[in-house]
DNA sequence: AGCACGCCGACT
DNA sequence: GTCGGCGTGCTC
């Protein structure tokens, strides 16, 4: 069978030879639908269309966009009764390259093609191009009477290089009624010009590198792996201030100077004005930028300087992987570990993952970058997959901060405190010598638990059941998990006693209350996500802290990313431990690169700087990878870790893994399962990003997806699958013996 | 995904 | 008597 529609139509036409079969063509076109399937759509007489081509076609009551596929018709439908496709937009067509990676993705993450070819035309009405912009061109003549301001404009003109109305009244330093005078008169004539582009070209020599000794080396190394051409994947390993930044610079340097298109992927709390700042500095223009609450008239600019190739580089959150570039040539992948790199609605997947993918398929260069590389990369960096390039010192003046665990056992905090005498002596050394100190504890509001002394009860959510949080400064207690929020009660709501509620254990608002008690004159500043003042007032915050007017800044993961803070020599863990025991099979990976990032706050300007962890777990990897600087052992227990936890024993069939449209989903579905089949052990359940990593070693024999929303549908699904083995019907996708990388 | 239809509980 | 909750079905 070909891929030619007439094949199809052979097969329908081809028995009684009756007249003629009517002359309409018909293509397969993905639609915005959860179906499996393209759908089939007449294309109407001197219209031309092609696989990738965008179109408008009527659904049901409404119009929508798709793609045009390949592929064939529904045979069971009667080709005269289809709807025709509405109109095709003027946008080059999506390419091959871009195609089969829509398909791919559909196919590993078992999500409905038509979804993921959606994410590439999101931009709606960016399909059609932009207006030509009007603008006046000098066409001879003189004004009527001269002024001042008629001369500046003429200065301006005389030439004939057009401007449009606007640009001149700026340039001429005069009013837009001058200009229009001036028009009334017939000096100019209406010329139609294109539209200035998004964002200016970067230029890859606009200034030299600014790396030296191991960087230097590194980017050379990438650079010439990019000189043959071709797919490459490389994990750039490098600690906080390495300069990885710099050296995948040189990379996209490279790209360009190969008249190619570069996309950097960044998780969305990272695509800051710094970033693109720093971007400019090297290559003399800003990237252009891709993230959910951009402008809607900037978001379609943006995507069509991407299809035409007018736009070089895009710095984009997730979602900038499905755009349609030209001739992409390097994909970034900075913080690759970023959990913000996961998609878990509607199309579930890693975007990490799928940019590997994508370079893959294109046959060109993808670099993850990481301070903390997740471990499913480190054991691609491992087995040779990725080729990795270790930076391992700081770069230019900055120093590594010096880090130290306290022993909480053996330096207890004093009663009702939570810091450690140690914690208190070199905080007080930092204010005195007017440096800063970073007090870091991610837990926000006044205490995760508060419960009443007379009768015991405990606050809880009525919605979800979880402990209900009490933040002082609102005055209120909220719920972390749903958002539930109340005033907080002066009573205990059980047995009504008035002040006897208590407050137990540690979050930001309490230690600020203990700091203040041990340094009254200290100026302390609590950064956290409920600050009062929204982001406004949490961005002149920072600025303050960064131009030193504060001396203890607490602060909850906020603080973690992003900001430079000169004067801060001093970073003390709060609680080291905390998030090591959630039941998260990757809390530890999860924890060693909080702190890794926290800590690496500290000692960016050249002061001696030190980190201090407060631990009742000393012993535990985590920390001692901290402390060492040297987190090859963290790696190799985890990834053995990681094997025992996916893998468990389960007979014939490696493991079940349940996932679903979202982790509570997964979970309900596992029980199910576990219920129908009180005998099966090993059942993994994950949430639906996860679930294809899950397999990083191709190991499994057998996998079960499962995908649906309707819990009871699921449920019966699980069950007879159970019951007749893995022959199930509706929306149970069931896969034998996939290798998830095989790609490579 | 949207959106229509249809069936049961609590209200202007 | 209706308004509106969400469970179900359909879209070439």
């Amino acid at each position: 069978m070909g891929k030619d529609s007439s094949d199809l139509f052979g097969a329908l036409f081809d028995a009684p030879p009756l007249a003629r079969p009517p002359l309409v063509s018909v293509v397969s076109v993905l639609v915005p639908l959860p179906v499996p399937e393209a759908y089939s759509y007449a294309v109407p007489d001197g219209m031309a269309v092609m696989p990738g081509s965008v179109v408008q076609v009527p659904l049901g009551p409404r119009q929508v966009i798709g793609v045009v596929w390949d592929g064939e018709p529904d045979p069971r439908l009667d080709p005269k009764k289809l709807r025709p496709i509405t109109q095709v937009f003027d946008c080059p067509p999506l390419t091959d390259e871009m195609r089969s990676f829509i398909d791919w993705v559909a196919g590993y993450t078992l999500s409905p093609p038509g979804l993921v070819a959606r994410m590439a035309v999101r931009a709606p009405a960016a399909l059609e191009p932009e207006p030509m912009v009007e603008a006046l061109r000098y066409r001879g003549g003189e004004p009527e009477r001269m002024t001042p301001a008629r001369a500046r404009v003429m200065d301006l003109v005389r030439d004939e290089v057009p401007f449009t109305r606007s640009g001149l009244s700026h340039a001429a330093g005069v009013s837009i009624s001058v200009i229009d005078g001036l028009v009334k008169q017939g000096l100019f004539e209406t010329v139609f010009l294109p539209p200035p582009p998004v964002v200016a070209r970067p230029d890859p020599d606009y200034t030299a590198p600014r790396i030296e000794g191991p960087q230097k080396q590194a980017a050379s190394e990438i650079v010439e792996a990019m000189q043959g051409g071709g797919f490459s994947a490389s994990l750039i390993d490098g600690v906080t201030g390495s300069g990885k930044t710099e050296v995948y610079f040189e990379a996209i340097a490279q790209a360009l100077r190969q008249g190619r298109q570069v996309l950097i992927l960044l998780p969305e709390i990272a695509l800051t004005a710094s970033f693109l700042e720093r971007f400019q500095d090297r290559f003399g223009a800003k990237p252009a930028e891709w993230h959910s609450d951009l402008a809607p008239r900037m978001r379609e600019k943006v995507w069509r300087g991407v299809v035409t190739g007018e736009v070089r580089v895009v710095a984009g959150a997730r979602s900038a992987l499905f755009l349609p570039f030209e001739e992409l040539g390097l994909i970034i992948v900075d913080e690759e570990h970023d959990s913000a790199y996961k998609q878990e609605d509607r199309v579930f997947y890693n975007a990490r993952d799928m940019a590997v993918v994508r370079a893959r398929i294109g046959q060109f260069p993808v670099v993850l970058v990481s301070a903390t590389p997740s471990v499913e990369s480190q054991v691609n960096g491992q087995s040779g997959r990725y080729h990795l390039v270790h930076l391992p010192t700081r770069f230019g003046e900055a120093a590594m901060p010096d880090l130290h665990l306290i022993d909480m056992r053996r330096h207890p905090p004093e009663r009702g405190g939570f810091l450690s005498p140690v914690m208190l002596r070199a905080v007080k050394k930092t204010i005195e010598k007017g440096q800063q100190a970073l007090l870091f504890l991610n837990r926000r509001g006044y205490a995760p638990l508060t419960l009443c002394r007379v009768c015991g009860h405990r606050f809880q959510c009525p919605q979800c059941s979880s402990w209900l949080v009490e933040h002082r400064f609102k005055g209120q207690i909220q719920c972390h998990q749903c958002g539930y929020a109340e005033k907080t009660p002066e009573a205990c709501p059980e047995c009504g006693t008035f002040d006897h509620l208590v407050a137990c254990g540690p979050g930001v608002e309490r230690i600020a209350e203990e700091v203040e008690k041990h340094f009254p004159e200290a100026r302390t500043i609590v950064m956290s996500s409920d600050l009062l003042g929204g982001v406004k007032r949490m961005r002149l915050e920072l600025e303050a802290i960064a131009k030193g007017e504060a001396d203890i800044v607490i602060g909850t993961q906020l603080v973690a990313k992003g900001h430079n803070f000169p004067l801060m020599t001093l970073v003390g863990i709060i609680d080291a431990d905390l998030g090591l025991a959630n039941g998260d099979p990757r809390a530890a990976e999860r924890t060693f690169q909080l702190l890794s990032q926290v800590t690496g706050r500290a000692g960016r300007t050249g002061l001696k700087s030190h980190g201090l962890l407060q631990t009742y777990q000393p012993q535990h990897p985590v920390m001692q990878a901290i402390v060492s600087g040297d987190a090859s052992a963290f790696y190799e227990r985890e990834i053995g870790e990681r094997e025992k936890a996916l893998l468990p024993p389960f007979g014939r069939l490696a493991s079940i893994i349940v996932s679903a449209d979202t982790r509570l989903d997964a979970e309900t579905h596992a029980r199910a399962l576990r219920a129908a089949a009180p005998k099966v052990s090993g059942i993994t359940v994950l949430g639906p990003a996860e679930a294809p990593l899950a397999l990083v070693r191709g190991r499994h024999r057998f996998r079960l997806l499962v995908h649906g929303r309707r819990n009871s549908d699921m449920q019966g699904y699980l069950r007879s699958m159970l019951a007749n083995g893995p022959k199930v019907r509706g929306t149970v996708h069931v896969q034998l013996d996939v290798d998830p990388q095989s790609f490579l």
